[in-house]
DNA sequence: AGCACGCCGACT
DNA sequence: GTCGGCGTGCTC
């Protein structure tokens, strides 16, 4: 009898086994099988002669649902790697890898390729015909080149025009598979290239000597110094071999010029996979590109998992950002995942950035990767000038110093633009009565409220609790309520106040929701219909704002003396970032920081020295305080309604810890937020000078902790290489 | 995770 | 008497 070990979507770290009758699938193909009272999808993982469970509680396999198995080789090692790295429980990490279509069992079989084309009585009409409805035209005319994908079409001109020039009788819907289609490797133009400069042709070269075999390339590269023509330039060489391409964005970074501009340099349809797609258009995508049938493939995060039939290069672009990181479920890194994705494939890795994340750079000193520098700006490019403000004992309106307030009238009388830049959304960070000093708190967080005046509101920013603001003090029921801090909206209101003859534009996560609502905005800030730029996180990526010559950031000590030890880098990127993407040559910016430690050694160093300095400075703080990347953490995380609960739970697992050799073992401690949601919240940190022992420890003791009693009572979590202590 | 089973309180 | 609350435990 032949005995699957099916990989299933259930949180334990175990497969399970079923018998099967008729030919061995392989492994990676998806079955049905009954579980429990239910009946569940999941994926072939092992084969086995015989069983540990007992012969008359083996249930058989309902269906094999695929032929050919939806994971290759690459895709089982990668999976296995995580759930072995991550410690996390193999069915789950199938999923994650997944197209969510897949996952509910949809056969895994390509739909036939749609596009339309002109009919016979199109080919006679006069443009002119359509003059009342120019989408209508400009699609025909279109169409009169080349005929063009359903989706691309849907896509570009909106399914209601070519439903009316179905009507109309002057379109058809043809049908075919894709194989039967001219391939993408036909269809590659390249259009008129810039010249690379000596950084960017070494660069190049580097990486196409690599071609075909494993290496890991740091790009270091200010903004503006041409890192995408070394993308482009090195895709050239790979398409050019028949390879395929998968280029990894920051969340927020997969707009639709990026993608245009892939797609105008080779004239190739380009697979996009964001979170905006429906779980077919996705699949869709995984499977061209499993098929070979697409050269180019850019998404965010999770298309890491993207099969590629003849791989040739991976990019991970803007590698430092802190999307990459999943933040629950299986908690994996994209970037380090991709290169062990480049490792198996044999194919080399690019991580692009201006401001490299630590670990990143500490590979590339040490020589574990290759690390390519464009020192130059190229073109229109200049980076804004950085300085200190010293706000000590100065009064704030609205946050901004006087002579901040100054430089702010100078410019804005120049015609140019002013970004201010402050972290916290909402009008002010808390409510405070001014007679007893009571702060209104949300209840199942214990933070302060946020208020937002605009909505009328108390929003707690760590749940979705929200309430009216109320006139008297909970309190003492004194009717001095006064608001503390800063927030974008108090900075927005003014400012608009203070320059009434000036339009005011305030970008964040509360003003940007709904599709496409940042993309409309930044144009029109590049159109000048705005001066006054605030914002928060939001505006430091991957968008350029050459008329804006002042940016101002309101709050960075908060990130100096934060309890978490990487806010001094991520504040630093986020400077850096800013700078290079405000101003241009002929109109170089300024930045200011306010700050009330004008000497303080970091920020310092960085505007004087650069990030590449600071970077390697605070690398030797880290290694001075044996902090990653020079130590390697793993966090368990509870979260209980009770806080005894969470801390009782994590104590049992320090107690399995506590003997592990090389590990050093920090709490529990209450997490940085100590409750959220109701929930209190504990945490216990790891800690080992080298990998290899902490991931002993772990895989010694997981089994223990996921079959304590108090493990189903809790939520808890094991995070390898923790990002975020809160 | 999700579902069944089970043991207690407030309803026709 | 039963409907349903959610604690506990199991699923190949």
């Amino acid at each position: 009898m032949t005995i699957l070990r099916i990989a299933l979507p259930i949180p334990k770290r175990q497969l399970f086994d079923y018998s099967y009758q008729g030919q061995t699938p392989e492994l990676g193909c998806r079955v049905q099988v009954p579980f429990g009272s239910r009946t569940l999808v999941g994926v072939v993982w092992e084969i086995a002669e015989q069983s540990q469970w007992p012969e008359n509680k083996l249930k058989a396999v309902i269906k094999l649902l695929d032929t050919q198995a939806v994971f290759n080789s690459t895709q089982l090692k990668l999976c296995q790697w995580l759930a072995s790295y991550y410690k996390h429980p193999i069915g789950d990490v199938v999923q994650t890898a997944l197209p969510v279509a897949l996952r509910k069992g949809v056969a895994n079989q390509q739909k036939l390729q749609q596009y339309w084309c002109l009919t016979e009585q199109a080919t006679k009409l006069e443009l002119s015909e359509l003059k009342r409805a120019p989408k209508q035209q400009a699609l025909i005319e279109t169409l009169r080149h080349a005929t063009m994908e359903k989706s691309q079409v849907n896509q570009d001109f909106g399914s209601a025009t070519s439903k009316a020039l179905l009507n109309k009788g002057l379109i058809e819907l043809v049908e075919q598979s894709y194989e039967d289609g001219e391939p993408w490797s036909a269809q590659i133009k390249i259009s008129e290239k810039p010249q690379a400069n000596v950084q960017q042709a070494l660069a190049i070269s580097s990486i196409e000597a690599k071609l075909g075999e494993f290496g890991c390339f740091l790009l270091e590269g200010v903004t503006g110094s041409g890192k995408t023509e070394v993308y482009l330039q090195a895709i050239e060489s790979v398409l050019l071999r028949g390879q395929q391409v998968l280029i990894l964005v920051p969340e927020i970074g997969l707009t639709p010029q990026t993608v245009y501009r892939f797609k105008h340099r080779f004239g190739i349809q380009v697979g996009v996979l964001h979170s905006a797609l429906t779980d077919n258009e996705r699949l869709e995508v995984w499977q061209q590109s499993a098929l070979g049938q697409l050269g180019l493939i850019i998404g965010t995060r999770s298309a890491i998992f993207t099969p590629m039939l003849k791989p040739g290069l991976l990019i991970v672009d803007e590698e430092h950002d802190s999307s990459y990181k999943q933040q629950d479920g299986l908690r994996y890194h994209a970037r380090d995942l991709a290169v062990m994705r480049a490792h198996t494939e044999n194919i080399p890795l690019v991580l692009g950035t201006a401001t490299p994340a630590l670990e990143t750079l500490n590979n590339a000193l040490s020589g574990k990767y290759q690390h390519l520098q464009l020192p130059v700006r190229a073109g229109d490019a200049a980076m804004a000038r950085q300085q200190v403000f010293d706000i000590r004992q100065q009064p704030l309106e609205f946050g901004l110093a006087k002579g901040m307030l100054e430089r702010v009238a100078l410019h804005l009388k120049q015609g140019s633009q002013v970004m201010l830049f402050i972290n916290r959304r909402g009008y002010a960070p808390a409510l405070v009565c001014h007679s007893c000093g009571h702060v209104e708190q949300c209840h199942s967080c214990n933070k302060p409220f946020t208020l937002h005046k605009s909505l009328y509101k108390l929003q707690c920013h760590h749940c979705a609790a929200a309430k009216p603001i109320p006139k008297r003090c909970e309190n003492c029921h004194s009717g001095e309520l006064t608001s503390q801090g800063v927030g974008t909206e108090q900075l927005e209101q003014g400012l608009a106040d203070y320059f009434p003859a000036y339009k005011s534009v305030r970008i964040d996560s509360d003003t940007t929701r709904g599709k496409n609502k940042l993309d409309d905005m930044l144009n029109k800030i590049n159109n000048n219909e705005f001066q006054l730029l605030i914002g928060t996180q939001i505006l430091s990526k991957g968008h350029h704002f050459p008329n804006v010559t002042l940016v101002i950031i309101l709050d960075v000590d908060g990130a100096l003396f934060s309890a978490d030890y990487r806010a001094a880098e991520h504040l630093a990127q986020l400077i850096t970032q800013l700078a290079g993407r405000a101003g241009r040559a002929e109109k170089p910016g300024e930045m200011w920081l306010q700050t009330h430690d004008p000497a303080h050694p970091l920020l310092q160093d960085l505007i004087n020295n650069g990030y590449g300095h600071f970077a390697r400075y605070a690398l030797l703080e880290r290694q001075q305080a044996n902090l990653p990347p020079y130590s390697f953490q793993a966090l368990f995380k509870a979260q209980a309604l009770s806080a005894r609960d969470a801390h009782e739970f994590l104590q049992q697992v320090a107690d399995f810890f506590s003997g592990a050799e090389g590990v050093m073992c920090l709490g529990p401690i209450p997490a940085l937020m100590e409750k959220r949601q109701g929930q209190y919240r504990m945490q216990l940190l790891l800690q080992s000078n080298q990998r290899g022992l902490l991931q002993q420890a772990l895989n010694q003791h997981v089994g223990s902790v996921e079959a304590l009693p108090l493990a189903t009572k809790v939520r808890w979590s094991l995070d390898v290489d923790p990002q975020d202590f809160s």
